[in-house]
DNA sequence: TCAAAAGTGTTCGTTATACACCCATGT
DNA sequence: ACATGGGTGTATAACGAACACTTTTGA
């Protein structure tokens, strides 16, 4: 079946920057391409919009269909045209972004049977089209939101966290998506703040060193 | 002459919300559509991407197209594209802002002969699509860019301001973008601090009270 | 007793906000 | 003289950033 137009339409896709934690390092979720263009390459998650589907709607079909993840808030990031970033036909491109707890994800093989795995931002393979680019403005507006206020996003956070946390455990969580060092008396003032801790009057036991306090947060 | 495609293709805007400010109050210029959907009422301008250029080259042309302003910097605020939002065919909006002098704006007729006008902010009417959703949002990062930080967006504020100005003068403008009022003792501590101002050494005249001292302003 | 991680306060600079009176000029 | 807008300073609160030593435990 075809569908034809007065005009040429581009095609719209919609991309998702999916950020986790693995062992305590960023991670970025990418899928491999392959078919053409770019088969082989490594490429963040998305597809094509269905007619009848909202963008952000589209956004998380593709990103489950494609990784299964699924029931994530997507935060828009923008809209990317160049023309020629697709060599096949010009294609405009919504990107989100989310963070999620990597370890409760059950990565299913995508419905095309491609690949998709967990890279350390650290370690990025070549990407597909201008995904380096979007990557990029992707990490800096995750950096962004879990930095300064108390947002959906920065709730996400506390998911890389046991119920039962210690403020080191946590400082390290915050450490890694902000990526910078922090101050551990800045830090601990910072979120005794700004969430809702809950003393558990509890220690940490069978380490090798000082028992730490275990917390756990109250969302309001 | 048409094009086909294998798959469905929405149709890709950009629209464009132009503020300026005239008589001292915040305006949007909008046009008047002519041509159904919508026909009859005021429209944030904008229209099709063509293909081979990009989302914001397109954006500054329409915009030049249908109202004559040209040769401003535009900023991105996102993708719209609820299903139904335009009710001949699905399309996907990217929504820009900017901010001019629209003393200076020669409002052409548009190439299609609809109308282009300046709308105070307060006095909108009623708008087709989703265009007040658009301008809402558009509204909101106005303010934003220009309350705190020396951005482009902020330096376009003095373009409202004689090259000779007066604080007062300055404030007032202020004002308006941000939709509030300042108090006079702090805005003069903020724009000595976050703009570098030139006293001129020379005072207005012909006022019907105590002279103002001018000023301009050098960018850095 | 030592190594390793836990825990803890103060200072300073910047920024935003609130607030009231005198000054210079034209009429 | 008075009406009108021009012009000025201080105090407080909130926040972010810098910074070093003591405590507790297991080995």
């Amino acid at each position: 079946m075809a569908y034809t137009y007065e005009y040429p339409h581009p095609a719209v896709t919609a991309d998702i920057c999916i950020f986790s934690i693995r062992e305590g390092r960023l991670h970025v979720l990418l899928i491999e391409r392959l078919a053409d263009p770019f088969q082989g390459s490594w490429a963040i998650p998305g597809g094509f919009i269905k007619m009848d589907e909202d963008i952000v709607v589209g956004a998380a079909r593709e990103l489950e269909e494609e990784t299964g993840v699924a029931g994530v808030p997507l935060e828009q990031l923008g809209a990317y045209g160049m023309p020629g970033r697709d060599p096949r036909e010009r294609v405009i491109t919504v990107a989100f972004v989310a963070l999620v707890p990597s370890d409760q994800m059950v990565l299913t093989a995508a419905t095309d049977a491609s690949d998709a795995r967990w890279f350390d931002m650290d370690e990025l393979p070549v990407l597909a089209f201008d995904h380096d680019v979007i990557l990029a403005d992707a990490r800096a507006k995750l950096a962004d939101k879990v930095t300064n206020r108390v947002t959906e996003t920065a709730k996400s956070a506390f998911q890389f966290l046991p119920k039962k946390f210690t403020l080191a455990q946590a400082q390290a969580v915050f450490e890694t998506l902000r990526g910078e060092e922090l101050d551990k008396r800045n830090f601990r003032k910072w979120i005794a703040a700004n969430w809702d801790l809950v003393d558990l009057k509890e220690k940490t036991s069978g380490g090798r060193h000082r028992p730490a306090a275990l917390y756990s947060v109250d969302f309001v």
